[in-house]
DNA sequence: ACTGTCACCTGAGGGC
DNA sequence: TGCCCTCAGGTGACAG
């Protein structure tokens, strides 16, 4: 589900419950997401005060007190949900109401600041990893993340630059992290229609001979960032999982120009065109053939 | 080093 | 109603 507007939007949900408190009581309960947790997860994180809830590309991450970083991820159908603990429980016990897919909530924390805070995944290619802040670049699944798309190192140049000689699609070039982290399909999509670039085009086309960024990068660097931008004041996108902490639904997609759209009217004004659909790299990507070049 | 494919897992939706 | 197929906001582990 869930790319970098759905994970901001969870951050902003999940920070004012998070950010100061304390964790009382912390519960897996399962021994594996995607990876199997570490044995000392839950000591780790126990009782530990949160001092920060930041993001980095798709990742969670919570600083604590102890000098440990709780990384989390969402995978494809992971969410968070801030709920009421029970009062009439007893102490430590998760008690709350259980809704039909409870069977997937997996991780569990009440915080000190009176929220109980719920873990769902139903897929289960989410995860959560407790690893010390002094190690964090050593961490093999931080490591190799290029530019935050919304950073301010991330711009035109940068991109051709890590494009420059890539034989492979914009399409893909755009869904590998280590370019740009945090776009995921529906962004990825989204942008090439914003920017009027075909999927298909090769990724070395943004540099010049000289490695110079061509219009087309800076033309695509700015549909990231309108993108990115638009989807975030809208909560994310709910398509099928994605809810806010709340509960409520993400509105993005109503503003979609492509994704999800295939055999509708391309939405580029004047433009006239049909919505096509085609898999690249396994993934389905929608495109305008029209004004997309 | 680069690029592409597969696997991981569950649930929803469509066709019959 | 049920069964069987395809598809889904991601990405690590491989194969070539």
């Amino acid at each position: 589900m869930p790319e970098l507007p759905e994970v901001e939007t969870v951050r902003r949900g999940l920070q004012p419950v998070m950010e100061g408190a304390r964790i009382l009581n912390a519960e897996a309960r399962r021994a594996d997401l995607r990876f199997p947790f570490q044995p000392d997860f839950v000591a780790r994180l126990q009782g530990q005060i949160v001092t920060g809830l930041g993001r980095r590309a798709k990742y969670l991450m919570a600083d604590l007190a102890s000098g440990d970083v709780l990384l989390m991820h969402l995978g494809m159908s992971g969410s968070f949900r801030v709920i009421k603990p029970d009062n009439e429980a007893a102490p430590g016990e998760f008690h709350y109401p259980r809704g039909k897919d409870s069977t997937h909530d997996h991780v569990l924390f009440r915080m000190s600041s009176g929220a109980d805070i719920v873990f769902n995944d139903p897929r289960r290619f989410g995860y959560m990893k407790v690893i010390a802040r002094n190690a964090l670049d050593e961490e093999p699944l931080l490591r190799g993340l290029g530019p935050e798309p919304l950073g301010n190192e991330f711009d035109a140049a940068m991109l051709a630059r890590s494009c420059a000689g890539k034989t492979t699609s914009l399409k893909a070039s755009l869904l590998d992290q280590r370019v740009v982290a945090g776009l995921g399909n529906i962004y990825v999509c989204e942008a090439l229609h914003r920017s009027h670039l075909s999927p298909r085009r090769i990724a070395a086309t943004l540099a010049t001979k000289k490695g110079e960024p061509t219009d087309h990068a800076k033309r695509l660097v700015g549909a990231i960032h309108t993108v990115l931008n638009d989807a975030i004041k809208a909560g994310g996108s709910s398509l099928r999982d994605h809810r806010q902490t709340s509960g409520e639904l993400g509105y993005f997609q109503h503003s979609f120009k492509v994704y999800d759209r295939e055999g509708e009217t391309c939405k580029t004004p004047g433009c006239g065109g049909t919505v096509k659909r085609f898999t690249q790299n396994g993934r389905s990507t929608f495109w305008c053939p029209k004004c997309q070049k």
